[in-house]
RNA sequence: AGGGGUGUCGCCAAGCGGUAAGGCACAAGACUUUGACUCUUGCAUUCGUAGGUUCAAAUCCUGCCACCCCUGCCA
């Protein structure tokens, strides 16, 4: 069966929804899988919102349907006008085009009020004088029913006389409200005369002064989805209590026969990782990260400017799947798993030294080049130049006066070959007046070129290096989480009172200095490399021409335990 | 007179009456001019629990138990 372009009998449902929707399709329920991705504008989106949207988008492509990004721009006090540009770039980056950008303010706020003006006329809505603290004491508990507002038995007339009254400002703010005229002793506290529409002055950052009434997320979302078209509005799982509400507003306010149908998936959370926008905001606030962006930072432009591909997010987050439970939290490594699988492929290789220890080969002059893979599995990656000569640098830790077991690289008399060059024999440990190492004297066995070796010499261990001719300072900036590993579920540690200093872990940046090939000159801001033997690295903003600076994205996996 | 949801390996997760997929993590080994990658192998006699129906139950029925969400004029 054709169906938008799409042949509806080789897709394999996933999960649920798509079993209903194909249900819906091949029973003429459903023209078109239209679904929307309906961020509130008051913060940046994180890893858990491309969960979200990666659901939204990928269920529509699917079957060949469209997104649209929605502004839920509902309660002006909340909500800034910055974030719609981060929105479309994120989307961008992550690879998904919404059908186009809405503003519910301004594109549906008119009908939504005509829709409340026809349910108070069909006896379904009336204005409630209640004040706030009355209909929470009148809304019952978990266990009783509520009690019915004296107001709510006002004629369809005089409800439409006093909503007007509201909307052209006759009442201060908190004096009125519309409320949905349903049942007071609802099991479903959801369905207990909610509030369709407030009274709130506040400077909305789209439409400025024109309204000084509200509508609530519970009415305006059901109406803006129906008068939008969608099919399937996809929320997360703590919703699913209001699906009676978003119905009966849809069958009361609505009153078409065309539906959209609301389903809920599971909220995405990672161990030890602090999401949530109020508690983000605040580290930006009071200056612990350095911004919106600080590569610590769970936050999509965050994580971007560390380096993690959006390949890799999205491979993650499907990876997770629908889920069934209000939150599903899975370890970090599950992420870092499709960051490695992802960098792997496209990383180019190259040489770099951190922590260097001055190596001279007593038996060498002058220099060579040498040939080193951009990326070993892919052939097509290409090779690059680099130097071998009388000076070195090699990583201090790949050098030992007291080897562990099995320990394979530089000993006192051993043999280690150099990546891409020869094989070298340390003949002697150079100390320096304090007792550190200064240098080693080693020896170069010409028969061992790399890609030319005639020695038949064995070597258990290569490690990398770079030429004093042929590198150059570049500075490396090292993450670790920026919340303390205790706290595996930050979010309800800080709801439970703790301080966020108190799961802030210290010294979360360290930056440090770093001897790089010269290959990597021309790296631009965003390029990605795996520093062989040591991780992925990629290029940070705020490199200067004389100053490269790179973020490490992620360590490379290490299987070699020191035994005991 | 509460309502809604969930319980399958440390973590995610298939399973929809025919005898427990897969991924992450972990462990062992092979390969390796990255101790990376790759590759092999291992990792739930059992599906919250107690009964019942059936030739056959994670799947159906009944009773318990545990956990999560809901009492904003937030979304």
């Amino acid at each position: 069966m054709n169906f938008n372009g799409i042949d509806i009998d080789s897709i394999v449902p996933e999960n649920e929804l798509e079993e209903e929707i194909i249900a819906d399709i091949k029973a003429g329920k459903t023209k078109e899988v239209i679904t929307r991705c309906p961020p509130e504008p008051s913060g940046y989106w994180h890893i858990a919102h491309a969960k979200a949207w990666s659901i939204d988008f990928d269920t529509a492509i699917k079957f060949g349907g469209k997104t649209y990004l929605r502004m839920d721009d509902t309660n002006p006090i909340k909500e800034e006008g910055e974030f719609a540009d981060s929105y479309m770039e994120d989307l961008a980056w992550l690879g998904y085009k919404p059908e186009k950008l809405i503003y519910a303010s301004e594109a549906y706020f008119d009908d939504i009020y005509k829709i409340a003006e026809q349910m108070i006329m069909d006896g379904k809505a009336y204005v409630c004088q209640l004040t706030a603290e009355e209909v929470s004491a009148t809304r019952g508990t978990l266990t009783e029913a509520g009690k019915e507002s004296p107001y709510r038995n006002r004629t369809p007339e005089e409800n439409l006389k006093l909503f007007r009254a509201m909307r052209d400002g006759e009442f201060e703010d908190g004096k009125a409200t519309l409320r949905a005229k349903i049942d007071m002793a609802h099991p479903n506290i959801n369905m207990r005369d909610p509030v369709m529409y407030r009274v709130l002055r506040a400077h909305h950052y789209k439409l400025g002064d024109k309204w000084c009434i509200y509508p609530m997320y519970d009415f305006a979302h059901p109406m803006e989805d129906a008068l939008e078209g969608v099919t399937y509005s996809l929320c997360s799982m703590e919703f699913r209590d209001h699906r009676p509400l978003y119905d009966w507003f849809i069958e009361n306010g609505w009153k078409k026969p065309y539906a959209p149908k609301q389903r809920e998936f599971s909220r995405l959370t990672i161990e030890n990782v602090l999401i949530g926008k109020r508690y983000l905001k605040q580290l930006v606030n009071e200056g612990y990260v350095n911004g919106w962006d600080d590569p610590r930072y769970p936050t999509l432009i965050g994580v971007r400017r560390r380096g993690y591909t959006a390949k890799a997010i999205k491979d993650f987050v499907k990876s997770v799947g629908w889920g069934n439970v209000l939150e599903v939290t899975v370890p970090y490594s599950a992420l870092e798993y499709y960051v490695r699988e992802d960098l792997n492929k496209i990383a180019t290789r190259a040489m770099v030294v951190l922590d260097p220890l001055k190596v001279v080969i007593t038996n060498y002059e002058g220099k060579e080049e040498i040939e080193i893979d951009n990326n070993p599995n892919n052939e097509n990656a290409g090779k690059h130049k680099a130097l071998f000569s009388k000076e070195i640098f090699i990583e201090k830790e790949d050098f030992s006066l007291n080897p562990p077991p099995k320990y394979n690289r530089l000993v006192e008399g051993g043999i280690v070959r150099l990546k891409g060059a020869y094989v070298i024999k340390c003949n002697k440990v150079v100390f320096a007046e304090n007792g550190e190492i200064d240098h080693l004297e080693c020896e170069y066995i010409p028969n061992t070129k790399s890609g030319n070796d005639t020695s038949g010499i064995k070597c258990k261990g290569t490690i990398h290096f770079v030429s004093a001719k042929n590198c150059f300072e570049v500075t490396i900036r090292e993450f670790k989480p920026l919340i303390k590993a205790e706290y595996k579920n930050p979010a309800k540690a800080l709801s439970e009172g703790v301080q966020i200093k108190e799961i802030l872990e210290e010294n979360s940046l360290v930056e440090r200095k770093a001897l790089a090939e010269n290959f990597l000159k021309d790296a631009k801001v965003q390029d990605k490399f795996q520093f062989m033997r040591k991780g992925y690295y990629c290029v940070d903003k705020d490199s200067a021409e004389d100053n490269l600076v790179f973020n490490n994205t992620i360590s490379l996996k290490d299987s070699f335990k020191v035994q005991k």
